[in-house]
DNA sequence: TCGTCGAACCGTAACGGTTCAGACGGCCCT
DNA sequence: AGGGCCGTCTGAACCGTTACGGTTCGACGA
């Protein structure tokens, strides 16, 4: 072909008609209307099309005109980079995707500057509604997507925003099913590794302040999930050391797992509010030779494939499926004006890494 | 707040105009050049968008304008959802995303309608520029992208397409180093697992027709490297047998080399074209109960973590910085009109899964 | 006193389509 | 012959914004 610079002004709609001597509103026909004009003109038009080089309708200004974008965006509370990491996360994008294709919309990934206040981005968005993934409650993204005058679907976090379907699981039942495995298994001196609790870089003890201040709702009620499983044996939350982490990753959950145990050696188990952070926990007790769960019970929160894998106790959750239905509360709305709220089901699995506190023979000898 | 119904027509820069007394002119230049007018005025701009619920000016409409929508598309030839699932490629995406979002850009994922013609997603994409990853060299969806007036930038394959940039390795000189690393182990009679090599769905040996007619060229290149190192040492390609699949994931790769050592049980080491396969064959072999790398030799190419931590012998290539060097690509192109190609290195990674053929004593007794 | 200048604001013309209410001619039917 | 209908195509309005090239006006220097 010729050489000619990318940059050459591309034919347009109104170009091609004056060519072909006809009507934009033809030639916009027979792209989008096949029916609204004879096949021999029709034929005419695409090949006049073919010879220009007219790549058919643009796409931004069809979406101007009759207002649709044809795709969902998404928001995700860390950087875009990092949601490819976690399994969790893109077991959700999996899911999402899914529910995209088959509807043939597109999925936007709107950047989020690290840590900045800018939101131009959401402002930039040329979407028809937003997901939003597991965002703080004051997130100034998440309130920027909440003025764009398109509908919005939640996902896990934050809960219960007016005139905002939201699709998660029940943090606080799930923690609670595995609370009572522990306290059966007799567990009592039990320590807790969490995930991020409120805005702002934290990285040590959650004390009764921080966990109030709470503002992940999905931590905070797998903790009171914990702390109600806990206090059905009589264990005081008051006595429950719970050790924060900033980062999400199997290195924070490493040292977050030494932080906890050094201070607090008395602990018969850690509870991570997350299989990452659990997988960290595991990597610990590996290091200091400690037998999982001989002499040390871990568990995690999600189920993700490397959890299992490693034989985790931990909480699942259908990460695919959630990702789905959040796609399909955006993209097959009716007129409904109630939103919904769907809760889906998790299931405990007990895997190898929980087990009768270290020293405590009773269910062995008991009998 | 009152339950105004989401669909409310939202107050547009002209209205707030009007209702200000100003000219839309000025409203603009509010929010995109605080500099053309006084701060106080900006201020009762500003003042009065919250109060009449104006979320700031169409994105879409703004993109018409300007030109520029403020995300790139990516193309990927397998069905959205499948991405999230291969490692390599959620690995492109991190490198992708967090050169997107440096850029303060979105990432639109275009939905590829399974196995349909309809490319009218690519149609509806209102994106500033493509990114290509890995499809063939005839898929329709890639050849709709190329006709969209938008800057392109292709990963992996088609290569040398016109004017067209383009990331990727030297695929061929990889396969040729792990082919000699074969070779001087002493393997002689070596099978293939391959991906896909061109369309319609296949499955069993790849006959030298079906190789001649490979629309893949990155799996044109690895069987190519391979041909050329084992040629070295006098192995005459039409001696090689070579297995595709259709599907790219370890269940096919396990009954890939199921096929592959049924057919030809002679056969010392089984190279593949990629870690998701080689991963499968290890499976096989262990359901075998062959000892690898004691009775069965197994190579991969890619490098992705599942295979680093499998200790299997293969070649790693940056996926994250190809995805990063592809955004870059895109995204930071001045007005330059020559194509660039960028080529990464790729590295020898030899793990625990390759070693001399068995019965074959030379290395130990020969000397 | 007058010319000049910069700050602040404005009018108009795109940007590239889609949509809807017709116009027009031919055909069938009565 | 006349009326109605249908298949085709057109004209003009509109989608919501920004680019471009002004105009206005008060301050200021000579």
């Amino acid at each position: 072909m010729s050489g000619l610079p990318n940059v050459r002004r591309p034919a347009t709609l109104a170009s091609l008609a004056a060519e072909l001597g006809v009507s934009r509103t033809t030639v916009s026909n027979a792209y989008n209307r096949p029916d609204q004009l004879s096949a021999p003109l029709r034929a005419r038009v695409l090949e006049a099309a073919r010879r220009l080089g007219y790549p058919g309708p643009d796409p931004v200004a069809r979406s101007l005109r009759t207002r649709k974008a044809g795709a969902v965006g998404l928001l995700l509370t860390e950087a875009l980079s990092y949601a490819f990491r976690d399994p969790a996360v893109t077991g959700f994008l999996e899911g999402l995707a899914l529910a995209c294709e088959q509807a043939n919309q597109g999925l936007l990934l709107v950047p989020v500057s690290p840590e900045a206040v800018d939101v131009t981005a959401v402002h930039q968005a040329g979407v028809d509604g937003f997901v939003v993934y597991s965002v703080r409650e004051d997130d100034p993204h998440f309130l920027a997507v909440l003025e764009r005058p398109v509908p919005t679907v939640v996902c896990d976090q934050p809960h219960n925003v007016e005139g905002v379907d939201r699709v998660g699981v029940d943090d606080r039942a799930g923690m609670l099913g595995l609370a009572r495995h522990l306290t059966e298994l007799g567990h009592r001196r039990v320590g807790v590794l969490c995930m991020r609790l409120a805005a702002g870089r934290h990285d040590g003890p959650a004390l009764p302040d921080r966990q109030a201040g709470a503002t992940y709702p999905v931590q905070r009620d797998r903790l009171g999930g914990l702390r109600d499983g806990l206090a059905e044996v009589g264990v005081d939350w008051a006595d429950v050391p719970v050790i924060e982490r900033f980062e999400h990753s199997v290195a924070a959950g490493r040292d977050g797992a030494q932080e906890l145990l050094a201070a607090h050696p008395e602990i018969t188990a850690v509870v991570c509010t997350s299989d990452i952070l659990a997988l960290g926990a595991l990597g610990f007790a590996a290091d200091k030779g400690l037998s999982v769960p001989g002499e040390l019970t871990v568990t995690g929160f999600d189920g993700v494939p490397e959890a299992e894998r490693a034989g985790l106790t931990t909480v699942r959750q259908p990460v695919l499926e959630k990702g789905r239905v959040a796609g399909e509360l955006l993209l097959q709305r009716g007129d409904r004006n109630r939103p919904r709220r769907v809760t889906l089901p998790t299931e405990l699995i007990i895997g190898e890494t929980s087990g009768i506190p270290r020293g405590d023979e009773r269910f062995f000898s008991g009998w």
